[in-house]
DNA sequence: GTTCTAGAAC
DNA sequence: GTTCTAGAAC
């Protein structure tokens, strides 16, 4: 994330004069009010479908309170992080026929924290790059269970080493049900669909 | 995060 | 010649 960026979440996300659009990394704020994106809302979270999604099934789960990312997260927060546990957990259950996973990026794009909810699949069109295959299927995805164990051993969430961000995310890409190894992007889609 | 496209890879 | 990837976007 850019330092205009973060520089943008901390003071709220306002316009400066010369600015005619909003970041794109704020982008989640405004899919949260979205009727049409909108799945499921509590007190303190909104459930949205990913806007681009990644697979066939693919939620974010986002705090209404103003939590940047995993690494702003706190002791505090370990209830809410609970909250999003049995909100998967519902969603799981919606979906029985499917196999879901839950977690987060270890460097994700966009402000506001978001949890993923990403059916096993991956078949989508707007599945395009390596790195959006490797963010999903790497060490990248850091599983609900991971975080939520590492918050209440920790109390907070340790960063992600800029190299091994870089290296993760050029991983080989393998296939995330066998061990097939594709030669690019179009020859991995056209396999995942062998999966079905 | 996506879009666009130059030029690498085939 | 076409397909595919990777880097810029003010």
């Amino acid at each position: 994330m850019s330092k205009r960026a973060l520089k943008l979440s901390e003071e709220g996300a306002h316009l400066s004069a010369k600015q005619s659009k909003k970041h794109w990394s704020l982008g989640l704020l405004d899919s949260m009010k979205d009727p049409d994106l909108i799945y499921k809302e509590t007190e303190r979270v909104v459930i949205i479908r990913d806007k681009y999604p990644k697979a066939k099934i693919h939620y974010l789960v986002l705090p209404k309170d103003n939590i940047t990312n995993i690494y702003k997260l706190e002791k505090e927060h370990v209830s809410l992080l609970e909250e999003f546990g049995e909100l998967f957990k519902s969603i799981q259950a919606e979906y029985k026929s499917h196999i879901l996973n839950a977690g987060f990026h270890a460097a994700p794009s966009m402000l506001r924290l978001h949890m993923h909810i990403i059916s096993k699949d991956m078949v989508s069109p707007c599945l395009k790059t390596k790195v959006h295959w490797n963010s999903f299927t790497t060490t990248f995805f850091k599983p609900y269970k991971d975080i939520l164990e590492e918050l209440k051993e920790n109390g907070f969430i340790k960063k992600m080493e800029n190299d091994v961000h870089k290296s993760l995310m050029a991983t080989p890409l393998k296939c995330n049900q066998c061990n097939y190894v594709p030669k690019n992007m179009p020859q991995l889609k056209d396999h995942l669909l062998s999966h079905e």
